[in-house]
RNA sequence: GAGAUCCGCGAGACGAUCGCCGGCAGCCUUCGGGUUGCGGGAGGGAAAGUCCGGGCUCCACAGGGCAGGAUGGUCGCUAACGGCGACCGGGGGCGACCCCAGGGAAAGUGCCACAGAGACAAACCGCCUCGCCAGCUCCCUCGGGAGCCCGAGGUAAGGCUGAAAAGGUGAGGUAAGAGCUCACCGGGCCCUUUGGUGACAUCGGGCCGUCAAGGUAAACCCCAUCCGGAGCAAGAUCGAACAGGGGUGGUCUCCCUCGGGAGGCCGCGGGUGGCCCGCCCGUUAUGCCCCGGGUAUGAUCGCUUGAGCCUGCUGGCAACGGCAGGCCUAGAGGAAUGAUCGUCCACGCCAGAACCCGGCUUAACGCGGGUCUCGGAA
RNA sequence: UCGGGGAUCGUCUAAUGGCAGGACGACGGGUUCUGGCUCCGUUAAUCUAGGUUCGACUCCUAGUCCCCGAA
């Protein structure tokens, strides 16, 4: 994963297309059900190995973290953080960041370093995408 | 200065960069989109709760009956309202001011626990009259008398209870008493004067002591007024996919080219979105109903110009209305506002549009002003 | 978006408008050598704020939270 690291354009840049997103009930169930997990006190994350070179992120705020206006914030945020570490994230995931009950206090640069760590532990129990069950 | 009360205002500001969602224009395109430029993009007092009312859209729209729901002083405002304004009446507060589901209790029904004699109709203790066989007590001039008890009755003044007990004070009256009678106060009904659109206020008079007499209608209820149903996932257009199966009755009359056609009745299905009667439609079919199967989490419209916002003038006590000019101000579809930096105010509450408005209620920071009461100083 | 229902001791539940009751639990005590079972006693509640009423868990209004249903 070191050679085509700088040739795909969605990794190049510092955008967030729909692409780069998990928007569809199916693929959420099925990242948490194949993906490892790490927790950290405002997050939860999975990762699963994707169908696609890219990596895409989808988020889940429920209402326990708070308002809308706290929930927005908090996606916003964790957007906001994926899209600014795309180039150090590794390649070819999917991944869903369940923000807990916590998250709504915590401020971005926690956000940020808790998505960033507990991707790459998540990444790491993560099964191979082969033909499983 | 403190406390109270009412009203109003604001919702961090400016700039830069990187992203995100729409719009317009240019270019490119494999027609999915890409890219460049310009411009817009979280408002608000509550976007909230979804408690009321409307617009809009679709369905329904002979009629009748019974339900059901909502409202409840008057006049006005409004598209409408259960909202708002002014006024009336009642209540609270020293006051500024605040609160009131504020029609009907002689249409009927129900309920009023405990306490108390008694909860709306009686009579427990009382008070009083009469009678007095027997019994008890006392007095005695030894004949009898008085009282208690008992019996028959008259009372509703007093008593206690309670949230509430047939208006209050005084006098007369009586065996004792009572609006039983009288005076005053209070109350009810009717007529009347004046003011007001009206609720109502007010002047004068008459009648009523049967002043017939409690509360509760946010108990049932009665009266008056209003209410068709659903909701933008409404609804419209275009498209993709799949697999089909079953049911669609009876009878009568007429016409007839004997294939069929027209009509009536019963039945069945649907509509009338609470129910019933009734009515309407279908029952001749490329339709309807049932079972099963399929699907795009599809595209476009609805979707933001509207009971709109601002300014000025103007009518009205006000709510609100009229006229003129100016402005265009988010429109997504897993759903766009975040991050970083700088300067300043001296640190920002509640909180995020989803068809759109008018209200109500709730959440909550800061500032200003009016008024009232108390205290102090001059 | 529309509709329905609910909230009572720590938990599960009763209660015509008239003293909020029961079970389990907890605590204390008795019984037992100890524990359990069992017996006795105690503790403890009407979601919040107003209103109607003499009186409200109950009726009305507003709010908070939860559950269910329809499209």
């Amino acid at each position: 994963m070191t050679d085509e690291r700088d040739d795909h354009p969605f990794t190049r840049d510092e955008r967030l297309r729909k692409e780069e997103r998990l928007l569809r009930r199916p693929e959420f169930t099925a990242t948490q059900r194949r993906g490892g997990r790490h927790v950290m006190p405002a997050l939860v994350v999975y990762a699963a190995h994707a169908e696609q070179p890219w990596t895409r992120i989808g988020l889940t705020v429920s209402r326990k973290v708070g308002g809308s206006v706290v929930r927005n914030v908090v996606k916003r945020r964790l957007r906001e953080a994926f899209r600014r570490n795309k180039r150090d994230l590794p390649l070819g995931f999917d991944l869903v960041v369940i923000a807990r009950v916590g998250a709504g206090d915590a401020d971005y640069e926690t956000l940020e370093r808790e998505l960033l760590e507990a991707c790459c532990n998540a990444r790491k129990r993560a099964r191979l995408p082969k033909r499983g069950e």
